[in-house]
DNA sequence: TCCTGCTGTGCAAACGTGTGCACGTCAAGG
DNA sequence: CCTTGACGTGCACACGTTTGCACAGCAGGA
């Protein structure tokens, strides 16, 4: 019931340029007439406070422009509620669906989420977690380009979970591409390919190395013939010159590390004058164009959604004391749109 | 020198799950023989130090795995080194080469960023800002769904940054198609066009208000007829499905909302028959798409990433005194690729 | 009347850093 | 030898919050 006025504890000085927060806990109190711990529990604990003081508070706060300094409560409660998610380059189209993913996961949860970009650049992913580091819970490293070593060691010091990269000892997630690569290789078959292509994506990749050995594997199983073109960068440039390479031969299929390679290599058939899919199949790998190609681009669907919110779960599950390294796959399948069609070479 | 081990000060309790930090300054000093605030030195002020304490202390500090706790070192300095960037939706390619300028330009100054993405949900865009506002020194919120007060309120408990949105009184970037339009306009004129359309994107935008106005504005100028087709949401299908409304008129080109849509009415006409640019001429904006598409597109390259990291230079000098709002226009040209060609009505 | 238990609030001690101030040491100049 | 100043380091407080504990008030049972 006191009637002091609510002036501000007299701050030292305001020098032009004043940083962050502004009215704190003390503040409140003082225009409420409680004690700061009384302000404190009107927002965290609510329930041990007598209704009225919680409503009291609360109107006061809002009407000073009251809000909490999270790093205060960060150091006190130990908990900053912060997760970071890498990524080696955002413009590529499977990192967005997934970072959406990432960032409605964690918020549902209760946490933000900081986002790197390491521009495929070991080094400047090592800045990025240096730099996260001290305010995170945990970090969700999506295709890092860190050396084992460094990862193991990074996994120490925060929680840490992986995306397509697969380290012993160290939580993962691991988009299975091979059912859904097996999958493409028996629809060529089934449409009558004797003879197709793996265009390869960066060889560092775990993703490609995963769906380079199935895509072999699959031939292998079924009979077919298989040839591996590298390509290095995954990009659309890529996919449109590698068209010159494969139409000098008889190969009438392809199917592409990702969708944006597909993507490429549609278009540097029509250029040709290659009609797909009645002389040329193209299958595309993430399903990340989804039907924006033309034709629409038979896919090998992935989950980079689940697989991204999967990974929230891992990581916080790993923060609040599972210490035990977790490893899930997530299953893909193929999504048959039009880019695919008989062979058109007559078997005999 | 002194010989004492370097054990932990008898931790109370490590209740399986710890939260975070571990290791703090005050365990590097109690290795190194030296005071905490040695410790701190050697990391924040070294040139007080002698070299050999310096390199002592870290390499002790190293040894340890000693990582600085932000959130203490945030609560003492009263400056978060951090800031947070809100979009509609992470999916739509305007936004990755922004958000990596950002983030390029942050991490330079020293700013990590948190990422937020709305849903295009202004409720949800909210919650992020509460969310954020106790950890972050300023906000870049491009293409807010917020309304006007909201965004006024907002700008007033941190300093704020707008990209594509007009609020009197709050700092802004804006990118000014106006240009580019224009120049869109006078080249199709020049290639001999005479009616064209504008393929509108959502009209609580203010790039889709700005870019349709602008090409009001330039074809009442050149003497060209204009025809605005709503799209609502800008999407590829969008762009497909409109090309039925358009080959049933006169209309010999147009100019899409952004590249996402034109890169749609490119598959919608070539899926009709008409072939691009000789029966029918368009253009993009945005210049997001590069030259992934059929034949290369014709767009209006805005600066997304010069917008970016124009912003974060904007927030930045707003959070250190500037309190005065600014305004920044980024402007756009055509970049004529393949997808225009002179207007196939033959003028008598 | 006294004891017990419950409810609502305040007190004060942390959390890990940064930093103003003071102090001790040492070299140079008188 | 004393003074002076520069240099390197430690002490101790503050930042804003959470939270264990204490305590006052009150009601109900003995």
């Amino acid at each position: 019931m006191s009637q002091q006025d609510p002036s501000r504890p007299s701050k030292t000085r305001v020098p032009s340029g004043r940083p962050a927060t502004d009215v704190t806990l003390g503040h409140v109190a003082g225009a409420a007439g409680v004690s700061r711990a009384t302000v404190s529990r009107a927002f965290s604990r609510p329930e041990l406070l007598s209704p009225e003081t919680v409503e009291r508070v609360r109107s006061i706060a809002a009407r000073l422009g009251y809000v909490g300094n999270e790093a205060a409560r960060a150091l006190k409660t130990g908990r900053f509620r912060n997760i970071a998610v890498v990524v080696p380059d955002i413009a590529n189209p499977f990192f967005p669906s997934l970072l959406r993913a990432v960032q409605d996961r964690a918020g549902q949860l209760g946490y933000a989420v900081f986002l790197g970009d390491s521009d495929e650049n070991a080094d400047r992913e090592r800045t990025l977690l240096t730099r996260f580091t001290g305010q995170v819970e945990g970090f969700i490293l999506a295709g890092t380009r860190l050396d084992k070593p460094t990862i193991v060691e990074q996994s120490r010091v925060r929680p840490t979970v992986l995306i397509n990269r697969d380290v012993a000892s160290v939580s993962q997630v691991l988009i299975d591409s091979s059912r859904g690569i097996h999958e493409a290789v028996q629809h060529l078959k089934d449409l009558g390919h004797e003879l197709i292509a793996y265009l390869a994506g960066p060889t560092d990749s775990w993703a490609d190395q995963q769906r380079r050995t199935a895509a072999r594997a699959a031939c292998l199983r079924l009979g077919l013939q298989l040839r591996v073109v590298e390509l290095g960068r995954p990009a659309f440039q890529a996919g449109y010159d590698a068209v010159e390479a494969l139409t000098a031969t008889p190969i009438t299929a392809a199917i592409a590390f990702d969708d944006v390679i597909a993507h490429g290599v549609l278009a540097g058939l029509r250029r040709r004058g290659y009609s797909v899919p009645e002389q040329f199949s193209v299958v595309g790998c993430d399903d990340t164009l989804a039907i924006s190609t033309d034709p629409p681009l038979t896919t090998i669907s992935g989950g980079a959604a689940e697989a991204g919110s999967a990974a929230v779960d891992m990581l916080l599950h790993a923060v609040s004391g599972g210490s035990q390294a977790r490893r899930m796959t997530i299953p893909t399948h193929l999504v048959v749109r039009a880019t695919t069609a008989p062979s058109p070479v007559t078997v005999p």
